[in-house]
DNA sequence: CCAACCATGTAAGCTGTTACATGATTGA
DNA sequence: TCAATCATGTAACAGCTTACATGGTTGG
C-alpha cells in the first residue's frame, strides 16, 4: 500500500511530533499546510489505513496517558524513501507543489545530505524543464502564440526561474550549515 | 450543476474550437494542459454531464458530417461568469494554478476588458497575500523558523513576487493592445 | 454548570483513476 | 489488408467532501 500525499503529510507531522488526529486536523486548519482538508472524513480514515499498514501506531505520549499517533520504524523508512525519490521533470512540470512539500518534510529526517540530494535533483529538473520551455518559445510554434498564450508561457518561465534561483540559494545555505 | 475544473476546461476548449471527445483527450495529452488526465474514464462521463446540463451539445461540425462538441449559449454564459469571478486571496494561496488556467481561457471570450479585470483582481490578491507572508516573516513567529521553514517561505515569497511582476507586465500589454 | 473545545467516527455522494472493451476509419 | 489511429464507452475501485453524530474534558 502506497500512502497518498495526505498520508505522507500525516506521517511527516507525527515524525516531527506525535499528535492526536485532532491535533493533526488543527495543523491543516491553521498553517500553510492548509491545502489539505482538515475534515474528519478525510483524516480519520487515512489514519486508520496508515495504522493498518503499520506505518503509524497509536500509543501514549511520553510521560502522559493521552494517546497520540507515532510513526513506526516502517513509517520512518517509507518517509525517508519518499523524500529520497529524485525530483523528475514531470513532477516539476505538473506537481511542483508536491516537490516543495517533500522539501519541507525533509526537515523531519535530520540528515542534511538527504536535503541536499533532494535540492540538487530539484535544481536539475527545474533547469531541464526551463530549457524545454525556452526552446519552445524560440521555436516556430512559440513565435505563433497569441498574447494570452505567450503571457501564460512567460508567467511559467518567470516562476521556474525564481525556483532555480531559490534552489541555488538553498543549496548554498545547506552546504555552509553542514560544515 | 456547477462544472468541475475539468468541465470548464472542456467548455473552454470547445469555445476555442469545436472538437470531438477524442480530440479533447489529445489536447490533454500533448499540451501544457496535461495536468488534466486524458483518460476516457474521466473525459466521456464529464462530456455527458455537460451535455445533460445543456452546457455542451454534440452536432456536426460546419461543412462536415463528423460530430463535435460545441458550447451552447448557456455554456458560453457560464464560462464567462467563471472567468469574471474575481481572484481571491484564498485562490492565490491554495490554487494559483487555477487562476492562471482561468487567465488562459479568458482568451476564448474575446473581450480584453474581461482579461484586464481579471488581471487586476489577480494583482490585488497576490499583493495582499504577499503582504501577509512578509508580515509573518517579520513577526516573532517568522524569526523562529527553522532553516527548512524559512527557505520554504522564501521560496513562496519569491514565487509570488514573480507573479506580481508578471501581472503588472501583462496588464500593461493588454492596456496598450486595447487601444 | 455550561459553553467551548477536544476527539473520533460514519454515510452518502461525487470525481477521477485504471483497466477492459468495442468498433470504425484511414494510410501505407 | 493490416496496423495505427480515431472514437466512445463501462466497471470496479480509491479518495475526498459534506453533513451528521457522539461523547469526554476543561476553564470561566
Amino acid at each position: 500500500m502506497q500512502p497518498t500525499i495526505l498520508g505522507y503529510a500525516l506521517i511527516g507531522l507525527t515524525i516531527a511530533e506525535p499528535r492526536s488526529g485532532y491535533a493533526l486536523r488543527k495543523v491543516f486548519e491553521n498553517t500553510p499546510l492548509g491545502r489539505f482538508s482538515s475534515s474528519p472524513g478525510s483524516i480519520y480514515p487515512a489514519l486508520r489505513k496508515l495504522t493498518e499498514a503499520d506505518l503509524l501506531e497509536q500509543k501514549p505520549i511520553f510521560g502522559g496517558n493521552k494517546l497520540a499517533f507515532h510513526p513506526t520504524s516502517k513509517g520512518r523508512r517509507w518517509m525517508r524513501e519518499w523524500l529520497m525519490t529524485p525530483v523528475t521533470v514531470d513532477e516539476v512540470a505538473n506537481n511542483i507543489d508536491l516537490a516543495l512539500l517533500r522539501f519541507a518534510f525533509s526537515e523531519s529526517i535530520e540528515e542534511p545530505e538527504i536535503t541536499l540530494t533532494f535540492l540538487r535533483s530539484f535544481q536539475v529538473a527545474v533547469q531541464t524543464h526551463l530549457n524545454a520551455l525556452n526552446t519552445f518559445m524560440a521555436s516556430a510554434d512559440g513565435q505563433e502564440l497569441s498574447l494570452h498564450g505567450s503571457l501564460a508561457m512567460q508567467n511559467g518561465i518567470a516562476g521556474y526561474d525564481a525556483h532555480l534561483v531559490w534552489a541555488a540559494h538553498a543549496i548554498q545555505k545547506f552546504e555552509t550549515t553542514k560544515v
